[in-house]
Order: structure tokens, then C-alpha cells, then sequence
RNA sequence: GCGAUUGUGGCGAAGUGGUUAACGCAUCGGAUUGUGGUUCCGACAUUCGUGGGUUCGAUUCCCAUCAGUCGCCCCA
């Protein structure tokens, strides 16, 4: 085999496609209740706007882009996440002066980040992702949650879990920080090296640190609980308050951080709790960035969104055993016997087809046992064999594989039959 | 970026330093001149990821490289 996918990418292949276009059609759907239009944006960017937009002192811009010169010189990168695109998008075509606020965004595309792969997590993956820009209502981030809910309702899934927290405004998350430094520096020493490079660079990850659990500073760090403004916890507590009315069940989380540096306020995450998943059971993450309009060069505007990954979608499906229903139905296999019904084969097919019949038929020449054992593995409804006598008779024995039943019906009913029948 | 593990036909999978690389599934042909899912028979890898080395000889030993898988970090 001389050419592989590039590490980190896989083909989608046709026995799988149909799963991803039953997918992507209740995200369609789903986005189309909850109005949330579709917006397309570029698959590279300016490089500086993940800079800004994603924070530069996340792993992301640090050292997972896709990142490369184009021949004038400019740097760009392949996106690494969407909201940074679709605030540049609202920004660019200055959407806050829309009439109907807040704007509310849907997209699905690639995304890529150069990572290691490994089960559910790929260099190029395709996330579906919501923003609603221009609302700094409580309402709102609860639609959000319950929209990214609904679809992994939607699509069978049952082992789920909702895990929500507040990471307050610009003045909680300093204090705290400030906080948490002054607690953990003195005996820094005692942690491991991950957490050493974490105090400066994001001290609230020491909290879910897996290695250092049981350390005793663990228990006794400030919790970002404490550091909430009263503005902020009325308004976490007004989530969970439309929460309840939604029938959302959740779990808080004190030490849910998102990774991106743009979240304030509401940050959650879906998790499948399947057994047989790999390490990875994020299935989906967001929350509130408001801020990050202004940082981009727009108005100062609030928002929220999240991003779900379809890879993981599906693995989650597998490993809840969900089968998805989807349309694969061949209506009529033909089977021909000689040139001259192969001719007439042709043009029945095309006949069937133009009416939205899935028909098929032989193209390598096989004996007659050899078509009928392929319409069997093709699934067909219905088979026709065409031979000399048929030609004569200008009519053919319907066959329907299930029942074996056949009936006789002439070339110029077909379509009727079929139409009726399939 | 770090670590573990794997790499044999379309797929799954045995195997050995030495003239012909098991087996199963799938596929194709025949038994059954024109009707599938059962059964029986037959066919199907100048070749064991790639490159180099050791050796009289390597798919098997060594090195490198590429790739898959899983985990860490982090994330969707």
C-alpha cells in the first residue's frame, strides 16, 4: 500500500457514511426547532485570531495548530474550534446591529488539532457547535444546555451525565486565582511536575489533578465557590433555576474548568458514563464567553455556545449498543441474461430511477446465481430476471426477496408496480 | 510532546532461522444450461508494513523508519 491517511484523519467510508448523514440530519433538524441558522466560515483563519480569540497560553495555540504560511506571506491556521470563526463572523458583518438579538449560530465542519491520536480524539474531527451572541440572559445559556442535551437524547443515547459549573466574572476568576497561588506555592515542591507548570499557567487545573488527589492541600484549597460575586452566583443560580423547569438533570462540578481561556460564568460538559468508552468521555463542552466579542474587535456583546464532536457521538453509540435507523434500501435489483436484456435492463433502471426508485443491476458480467446472491447481500426488495422470454412477452416474474412470492407484471407497469409495492 | 503495545491474503487469525506460509470468513467457479439465503467440491499471499544489518539462508534475530491501537498531558 504506497499512500495512507495522514496520522491523526481517517476516511469515512461508505458503509459508515450513512450513520454520519443520520446524525448530521437530526443536528439539522434540531437546529432548525431551536432556530439556530447555519453559518459556513473558512477552514483557515487569520493565525492571530485563535491567538486572541482561543487565548495564548492554551495548549491549543501553544502547540496544537495547524499553522502555515500561504505564498504572500500571511500566516494562517487551520481552525482549531469554531466560536473564534463565528465571532469573527458576527464582528466582521456586524451582526449586533441585527434587529432580533441574540444571534444564534449553528455550524458543522472540520476542525483540526495537531494531537496525538488516540480513541475519540483525531488530528481532524468534525464538531457541531451552537453560539447565541448578544444575550446576557440566564434563559438563554439554559437553551443552550438543553438543546446539547436533546440532540444526544435524540439520537438514543442514555448514559449521559450534565456537569455544570460557574467560573464567575472577570473579578471572581483573579481573586480566586490569586487565591489559589498563594495556597498551593508554598509547598509546590510536593506536587507533581504537571501541577508545578500549572500554578502559573492555570492554577485551577491542580484542582482535578489525578495524580495528586489525595494531597491534604487538595481539601483545603479555596474553592471558586467562595470567590463568586453576588451577581455571579444570582445569576448561576438562575440557570439552574431554568434548568429545573427544563426537567435537565445536572450535576455542579466546582472544579469543571473549560480549557479554552475565553469561558466566564455558565461552563458545563456532557459526558457518556457507557462502559467500554476509551479515557475520553467528553462529549461535549461549552459555556458563556462573554468578553470575547470585544476582544475580537466587536462591541461588547455577551455569549455562550458549546461543541460537540460527531466521532464521539458515534462511539458513544457503539458503546451503548444504540443502533441508528438509517436509509439504505434498494427497491429493485435486475438481473439480466444475454445482451439484448441487458439492453432493456438499462433502460428499465433509468425508467425506476427517475421516479426515485433505487434500482441496481450486473456490471461485471456474472452468471445468474452470481446477480441473485448479489441482490440478496444488497439488501433488494425485489428482483426481476430478464431473458429471452421475458423480451418476448414484454413482461418479467416480480420477485420479492423476503417472501419469495412472484408476480407477473408487464415492462410498462413496472414503475406503477414498484411505486405501490416498495 | 511522553509512554506502552502491535503491524502476515479483502477481513479475522496461526506460524517457523532453511526446499510448498496453517485455518476460518468473504469472494469467484462448479455440482444445480433461467432464480438468492443451506450443503458439497475447487480456485484464491513469488509473500509476511518499509528500509538497512547479522547470517550460507530471514516473514521469523537486531537497528531504524512509517503506521495502527491504547494511555498520559489536554481536549470535541
Amino acid at each position: 500500500m504506497a499512500f495512507k491517511v495522514p496520522r491523526g484523519t481517517q476516511d469515512i467510508l461508505p458503509e459508515q457514511t450513512p450513520k454520519w448523514q443520520k446524525v448530521e440530519s437530526v443536528l439539522r433538524e434540531l437546529s432548525r426547532v431551536y432556530r439556530y441558522k447555519e453559518i459556513r466560515t473558512p477552514i483557515f483563519e487569520q493565525t492571530e485570531l485563535f491567538q486572541r480569540g482561543v487565548g495564548d497560553t492554551t495548549d491549543i495555540v501553544q502547540k496544537e495548530m495547524y499553522t502555515f504560511e500561504d505564498r504572500g506571506g500571511r500566516s494562517l491556521t487551520l481552525r482549531p474550534e469554531g466560536t473564534a470563526a463565528a465571532v469573527r463572523a458576527y464582528v466582521e458583518h456586524k451582526m449586533f446591529g441585527y434587529p432580533d438579538q441574540p444571534v444564534k449560530l449553528s455550524y458543522m465542519g472540520p476542525m483540526f488539532r495537531y494531537e496525538r491520536q488516540q480513541a475519540g480524539r483525531y488530528r481532524q474531527f468534525v464538531q457541531y457547535g451552537v453560539e447565541a451572541i448578544g444575550s446576557a440572559d440566564p434563559a438563554i445559556d439554559a437553551e443552550v444546555i438543553s438543546l446539547a442535551m436533546d440532540i444526544y437524547q435524540t439520537v438514543g443515547l442514555k448514559d449521559l451525565k450534565l456537569v455544570i459549573n460557574s467560573l464567575g466574572d472577570k473579578e471572581t476568576r483573579d481573586a480566586h486565582r490569586t487565591a489559589l497561588i498563594k495556597h498551593f506555592e508554598p509547598s509546590i515542591g510536593e506536587f507533581c511536575s504537571d501541577c508545578q507548570n500549572r500554578l502559573e499557567k492555570n492554577p485551577l487545573r491542580i484542582l482535578d489533578c489525578k495524580k495528586d488527589h489525595e494531597h491534604p492541600l487538595m481539601k483545603t484549597a479555596p474553592a471558586l465557590t467562595d470567590y463568586l460575586t453576588e451577581s455571579s452566583a444570582e445569576y448561576f443560580s438562575q440557570v439552574k433555576n431554568y434548568l429545573d423547569v427544563l426537567g435537565i438533570q445536572y450535576e455542579v462540578d466546582p472544579n469543571l474548568v473549560r480549557g479554552l481561556d475565553y469561558y466566564n460564568h455558565t461552563a458545563f460538559e456532557i459526558m457518556s458514563t457507557a462502559k467500554g468508552f476509551g479515557a475520553i468521555t467528553t462529549l461535549c463542552g461549552g459555556g458563556r464567553y462573554n468578553g470575547l466579542v470585544e476582544d475580537i474587535g466587536g462591541p461588547d456583546v455577551p455569549g455562550i455556545g458549546f461543541a460537540l464532536s460527531i466521532e464521539r457521538l458515534l462511539l458513544a453509540l457503539e458503546a451503548e449498543g444504540v443502533e441508528l435507523e438509517v436509509e439504505d434500501a434498494l427497491d429493485i435489483y435486475v438481473v439480466a441474461m444475454g445482451e439484448e436484456a441487458k439492453l432493456k435492463s438499462a433502460e428499465l433502471i433509468s425508467s425506476f430511477r427517475t421516479k426515485g426508485i433505487a434500482a441496481d443491476m450486473d456490471y461485471v458480467d456474472r452468471k445468474m446465481k452470481a446477480q441473485m446472491k448479489s441482490a440478496d447481500r444488497l439488501g433488494a426488495k425485489f428482483v426481476i430476471v430478464i431473458g429471452e422470454s421475458e423480451l418476448e412477452e414484454n413482461a418479467v416474474n416480480v420477485k420479492e426477496m423476503e417472501t419469495g412470492n412472484q408476480e407477473k407484471v408487464e415492462f410498462h407497469n413496472l414503475v406503477n408496480y414498484l411505486l405501490e409495492h416498495k
